[in-house]
DNA sequence: GTATTATTGCGACAGAGTCTCAGTTGCCAT
DNA sequence: ATGGCAACTGAGACTCTGTCGCAATAATAC
């Protein structure tokens, strides 16, 4: 049958729609945890791929091997540049990029549902010799307008 | 001190080098293990970061949370499009987009190391329904030329 | 040839994610 | 509103990829 509406569910949804950038499922628990929002590992792990599923989501940067999500709904599609000294992540968008892709995919006969661009190198701050200007980086969005 | 050139590692090495696609470690060392070839996983899983650092092979696709690797020596830069019913992939390149990856971080003062584009999506064969055209398709390889 | 020290292999370990199963609860039909 | 049932939850055991510690080994430097 189909899928239901629990209270586990809403309450995961309200808090995965509580903010902005990227997150790790367990990271989700403790944050619920703390605001005392009782909800199991299980049913976390369980709805988060429902949710990639219903597009309210996606599977962001990998890191360490941890999948990481991120919020679509509220939010434009953009990729990523991840910095390798301190782990800090800039949002960009390019509209040519985006359109060669479509391109590109036409050509092959190729239906896009989507796609992840993730550039690695080295930020302006860590090149520039400002080692851990970011400090230690644990994933510091640096949002950004398209370019 | 610096590296040292090892038995192992020579046969490591000879046995990434003896074929293209992409590989899993677990998966490397079963074929070695079939050939006889006796190396320790431990040893695999040391090495293999090693020849990223070298360059001679990349982090390419995640899949599962296996961490799958790509031989670059010999073989140049693409780009994937997963097939979501199928699990094909199709390697491709486009200049104008590498251009325009380039072009953006270059703005953001951004150093490039290199970079992943994954596209997902169904294929032809899967959409013309041709359903398990490629068949069962555990990940073979469509290869292609640049377009 | 000997000293030095990186590397190997093994098995123990770590941690992300999955599975099982009994108990619960949303949902639909009556 | 009530009952029935399948979907869901929570707890913990489990799987599986990848890492670590340590004693034995072997590649390099002298
Ligand atoms: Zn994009
Ligand atoms: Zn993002
Ligand atoms: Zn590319
Ligand atoms: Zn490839």
């Amino acid at each position: 049958m189909g899928l239901r509406m629990t209270r586990e569910r809403e309450l995961i949804v309200a808090e995965v729609d509580s903010f902005d950038g990227h997150f790790e499922p367990d990271e989700l628990l403790d944050r619920m945890r703390r605001k005392n929002i009782r909800v199991s590992r299980a049913s976390i792990y369980r709805t988060l791929p429902l949710l990639v599923e219903c597009g309210a989501i996606k599977e962001a940067v990998y890191k360490d091997r941890k999948t990481r999500y991120e919020r679509l709904i509220g939010r434009d599609h953009h990729d990523h540049m991840v910095c390798t000294e301190c782990g800090g992540v800039i949002e960009f968008v390019s509209d040519e990029i985006e359109r060669l892709q479509e391109a590109v995919c036409k050509r092959h006969g190729f239906g896009i549902a989507g796609h992840t661009l993730e550039i690695r190198g080295v930020c302006r701050d860590c090149s520039e010799g400002k080692t851990g200007a970011s400090s230690a980086g644990r994933g510091n969005t640096n949002s950004d307008a398209r370019s």
